[in-house]
RNA sequence: GGGCGAUUGGCGCAGCGGGAGCGCAGGGCCCUUACAAGGCCAAGGUCACUGGUUCAAAUCCAGUAUCGCCCACCA
């Protein structure tokens, strides 16, 4: 472990390194050091960035004018931690750190959400302990019990966002109900509310009863659940008059029926219901209890089974109550019985229905779903007890025909899966319409653009198809609706500031009791966090922003004017950050936030608020379930943490991250990330101790070496992989390059080739060191988004920073690699030829492990190869190839016989003898050899196959046909040679 | 009812027009002074199915099947 001192410059040399990484010795302080450092409050300075935006061109090449702005998507309050939030907040952290690293003022704006109906849930689940609810201690000591609640809470999650390393700007954390947000929230409903796109109406919505508020449709989750359609009678009467005498009579009969089979077949009705000479006619439906709100049946118009009675009235059952049978495109006369009760209270549908044909609307719940006076005899009962009871009142009464099994999507409250009631009151809304045209086309036109692509369609849908946005809630915990109304002269207006007397009439004035949306509140997150600096909304164009920001920030946040619109929000620092670059977000929260987020930014800036949306996968577990704590489906991240370190569990999560929709979550990933980090940290063990004393700047090598050319190669090739993934946020790729190139590249390789090249030469020795810490230097640059920690602690004791004075070093704001620094690097000829050594010392260590030879043992082992320059080259090779193969006595040659007693293997243009006196098993190297000449035929068929053909040969890429033909002239020659060593042995 | 996604070795996943890869598990050998949270070696797949396009298909198109997600006012 590196102990507190590994701060100072250069001093890798005087400090042990433990033998395992141990994430938990450096995570804390390290983190301590960024925030110490001022790392994370990066700024951009609005003079700066107005100039730099203005200046177009001019300066569009200079990162440091150049903000990367994300602002996070504010967790809820009541959260804590989950795997969404773990994935989420690690992909905006490799973002943000990749751009700091850029050298761009590189800003993530933090802060939480106050999440109306959760919080509010939770202070009355505390209340509820002490045995009140919050009506008894009245609204003003509630809200105060849930600020009380906040700052008690609402550090947790921002807490476990430092523990991940996410390099937020915690010096300015926000909250949606801070008093400048809240007046925001205020200035964005006043302003739509007097242009008329807020309004206030009667409806069907939403309703939670056990929340007992309003929910937008899209706060409504459908769970498919059994249920069952009930086919009821009602008793048709054609003058209003009463039928009772004979349906009390005939309903003994059904009753009877029922009770024994609790079916009663249509025949014995209609059969009955002849001699009786009583029409019914027959709904379904699947909540009978609504019954009681019932104001009309309806039949298609075209339906003749039902054509006669249209006109005609029905009692309905229980209440003895006529009520008309209308006509209604609406109906489908296939479904059910093509007959259907009409209740406008508590259907939209019916809503609809009714509105068209004028009818009333009889609302038998009230806000806890408890029937109304006006259900009658079934006042007071729950509407499940109402449901039950009628039923059986129904069948009692000869009403109920048939119970059919019936299952169907059922509307839940996404806070507490309650059954959602559609229910008639009057309620806030927001007209979507406008807001929505240019919200669709600047996704249209690509200026905000969807990670998947996909994405947009389903974005497209939905906002192609927007219904208006119910945003008052009937909660206390919330921004409350600035209305206001005076009962003396009715005068009413949606007001900035508060009011307590009637301008009118000098009344007392009334605030509504609703509070908004929550969703309404954040909606305009990006601008409201950006441009709300001062605590109030400045007000002046985006133009005069712009040019007093280039001015002078102070005189500009004094003197904004108001511009061409009524307002807009641009204050300069708006101006300056104002549209932020990504916004990474779950598809769950694409309409609910989104979306929105979007019409209210181009509503009220006059631009998009983010250039590109990134979805990421929703985590589900290992079986495809949906995480989930009250299912115990879950997996805390603070738990992974704790056995796989940060950094293991973030590049645990980046593995995984790839174009697909779902993510079933494979905790092996972070094995094997936990299990990558303590192999960087080995193989920074073993620069560490190889280059003792040593003092280099950060320039890069001139590499002479293979090796050491070819690693450089590989490291460009990672630059320029890594970036480019990040860049187009393929954080799956980034991440599995960047474990293939320390694992495979660096420490299989490069650094075995490095060990033996350590005790040679002094300038071979300083040529290895040179490029052991470049290499390792930039890697972990190019790690260090992903991995923070780890990164920085190997980085700061690196031997490069000798020459630094001053500031301390830190990783987080170091150089990120340029492609073109790094282009000179790239050798195809390094790289070809390590292949070649790579293919020599796996043969060998192949026959090796076939004879099952110790490692200690050295092998006497020659190369026969067919090429001249490939013997030179490999005679070059020769010590290291010894070195990785323990094969001392290595014997390279053109011409070069075949000792008698060794096993072969016929690589590439060569073969490879090892010297097995007296060990050599015959018959199994013939077996061995059968099998691979076989393959080896099979493979060349297929060539000469393809090579025959003159359908390829005319229209495949030249290149193509020739990488063919060196295959398989390639093969051929691999053939020729197996079938000599088994023409050889008989 | 509409839309989207997935289907590749035992498990979890990459690859998305030109010689089937990774991690984990399992097998053999090895405590080789960076790392046993490791090294080396070997084994394991007719890329769901059926057609089509193409010189060439895991990869593109169409259809089928299975699983999953989202949207939708058929009671």
């Amino acid at each position: 472990m590196l102990n507190q001192t590994s701060f100072e410059k250069g001093h890798f040399v005087d400090r042990e390194m433990s033998k395992a990484y141990d994430p938990k010795a450096i995570e804390e302080s390290i983190f301590t050091t960024w925030q110490k450092g001022g790392h994370f409050e990066q700024s951009p300075s609005a003079e700066d960035i107005t100039k730099s935006r203005e200046a177009g061109d001019v300066s569009a090449d200079d990162p440091s004018l150049n903000p990367y702005v994300i602002t996070i998507p504010p967790p809820n309050v009541t959260g804590s931690l989950h795997m969404g939030h773990a994935l989420n907040n690690t992909i905006q952290d490799v973002l943000i750190r990749k751009n700091r690293m850029a050298g761009r003022p590189a800003r993530w704006v933090v802060g939480t959400d106050h999440a109306g109906i959760a919080t509010q849930n939770k202070v009355e689940q505390k209340l509820a302990k002490e045995g009140l609810t919050r009506f008894d201690i009245g609204r003003e000591a509630f809200i105060d019990k849930c600020w009380e609640w906040r700052s008690e809470h609402g550090s947790q999650i921002i807490n476990q966002l430092k523990a991940m390393g996410c390099s937020c700007d915690y010096d300015r954390e926000w909250f949606t109900m801070d008093p400048s947000y809240q007046q925001a929230v205020r200035e964005v409903f006043v302003e739509w509310f007097n242009r008329g796109l807020i309004y206030r109406g009667t409806r069907i919505i939403n309703w939670c009863p056990r929340c007992t508020t309003a929910l937008s449709d899209i706060e409504v989750e459908h769970e498919d659940k059994p249920g069952k359609l009930y086919h009821v009678r009602y008793p048709v009467v054609s003058d209003g008059g009463h039928a009772s005498e004979v349906s009390t009579c005939r309903s003994r009969d059904l009753a009877r029926h029922a009770t024994s089979e609790n079916h009663i077949s249509e025949s014995s009705i209609t059969h009955n219901a002849e001699a009786e000479d009583i029409q019914y006619i027959t709904i379904a439906t699947t909540r009978p209890e609504t019954m009681l709100g019932d104001v009309a049946v309806a039949v298609h118009p075209e339906d003749e089974r039902y054509k006669d009675l249209v006109g005609k009235s029905v009692l309905l059952p229980l209440m003895d109550k006529p009520i008309p049978i209308i006509a209604d495109d609406y109906v489908e006369p296939d479904f059910g019985t093509g007959a259907l009760k009409i209740t406008p209270a508590h259907d939209a549908n019916d809503f609809e229905v009714g509105e068209r044909h004028n009818l009333p609307q009889v609302n038998i719940f009230d806000k806890e779903a408890v029937v109304t006076t006006e259900g009658g005899a079934y006042e007071g009962l729950s509407r499940e007890d109402a449901r039950e009871k009628i039923v059986a009142d129904l069948q009692a009464g000869g009403y109920l025909v048939e119970i059919e099994e019936h299952p169907h999507s059922v509307g839940v409250c996404y806070r507490c899966a309650t059954a959602i009631e559609p229910w008639l009151s009057e309620q806030w809304f927001v007209d979507m319409k406008p807001l929505a045209e240019p919200a669709i086309e600047v996704v249209r036109d690509g200026q905000v653009k969807f990670h998947p692509k996909r994405w947009e369609n389903v974005y497209f849908h939905w906002m192609e198809n927007i219904r208006d946005w119910c945003i008052s809630r009937q909660l206390w915990w919330g921004h409350r609706i600035p209305v206001f109304y005076c009962d003396g002269c009715n005068w009413t207006a949606a007001l900035k500031e508060d009011l307590s007397v009637c301008p009118e009439c000098a009344a007392p004035v009334r605030q509504d009791e609703d509070v908004l949306d929550t969703w309404f509140s954040s909606q305009i997150w990006p601008f409201a966090v950006l441009g709300n600096t001062s605590g109030t909304p400045a007000h002046c164009s985006r133009d005069f922003a712009r040019h007093a920001a280039s001015e002078s920030p102070s005189y500009a946040s004094q003197n904004c004017n108001k511009g061409d619109k009524p307002f807009t929000w641009f204050t300069p620092e708006l101006a300056a950050n104002y549209p932020t670059n990504a916004l990474s977000t779950a598809p769950d929260i694409l309409f609910l936030w989104v979306a929105r987020m979007i019409m209210s930014g181009l509503d009220f800036v006059d631009d998009i608020p983010f250039h590109d949306v990134i979805i990421h996968p929703t985590v589900f577990n290992k079986e495809g379930r949906r995480m989930s704590k009250s299912l115990g489906t879950g997996v805390d991240p603070l738990d992974l943490m704790e056995h796989y370190g940060a950094d293991g569990m973030r590049f645990g999560l980046m593995l995984q991250v790839t174009g697909v929709q779902d993510m079933k979550f494979d905790e092996d990933k972070l094995l094997s990330s936990r299990n990558f980090a303590n192999k960087i940290w080995n193989a920074a063990r073993f620069v560490q101790m190889n280059t003792d004393g040593i003092q280099m700047g950060d320039a890069p090598p001139q590499p002479e070496a293979l090796a050491d050319r070819w690693i450089l190669s590989r490291l460009a090739h990672l630059v320029e992989r890594v970036t480019e993934s990040i860049d187009s946020f393929a954080f799956g790729e980034a991440s599995r390059d960047l474990y293939g190139f320390f694992w495979n590249d660096f420490c299989d390789w490069y650094i075995e080739l490095a060990k033996g090249r350590l005790n040679g030469e002094p300038e071979e020795r300083a040529a290895v060191q040179h490029t052991l810490v470049f290499v390792l230097d930039n890697a972990l640059r190019l790690l260090h988004p992903m991995m923070p920690y780890i990164s920085e602690e190997i980085w700061r004791g690196l031997p490069i920073h000798a020459d630094v004075s001053g500031a301390e070093p830190s990783l987080i704001v170091a150089q990120w690699p340029k492609q073109e620094d790094f282009a000179t690097l790239r050798d195809v000829d390094a790289e070809r030829r390590i292949e070649l050594l790579k293919a020599v010392v796996s043969a060998l260590r192949s026959t090796r492990a076939r004879y099952q030879i110790s490692p200690r043992t050295e092998l006497e082992a020659s190369v026969k190869v067919g090429k001249k320059s490939d013997g030179t080259l490999l005679q070059e090779l020769a010590p290291q190839i010894a070195q990785l193969a323990n094969a001392s006595k290595l014997q390279v040659d053109v011409d070069l016989a075949k000792p008698a007693q060794s096993a072969v293997t016929v690589a590439t243009g060569l073969e490879i003898y090892v010297h097995l006196e007296g060990l050599v098993d015959f018959e199994a190297e013939k077996a061995r050899l059968t099998k691979e000449r076989d393959k080896t035929a099979k493979e060349l068929a297929k060539f000469d196959k393809k090579l025959s053909n003159e359908g390829f040969l005319a229209k495949a890429a030249p290149e193509i046909i020739e990488k063919d033909r060196a295959k398989a002239d390639d093969l051929r020659v691999a053939l020729a040679k197996l079938e000599a060593q088994l023409a050889e042995q008989g």
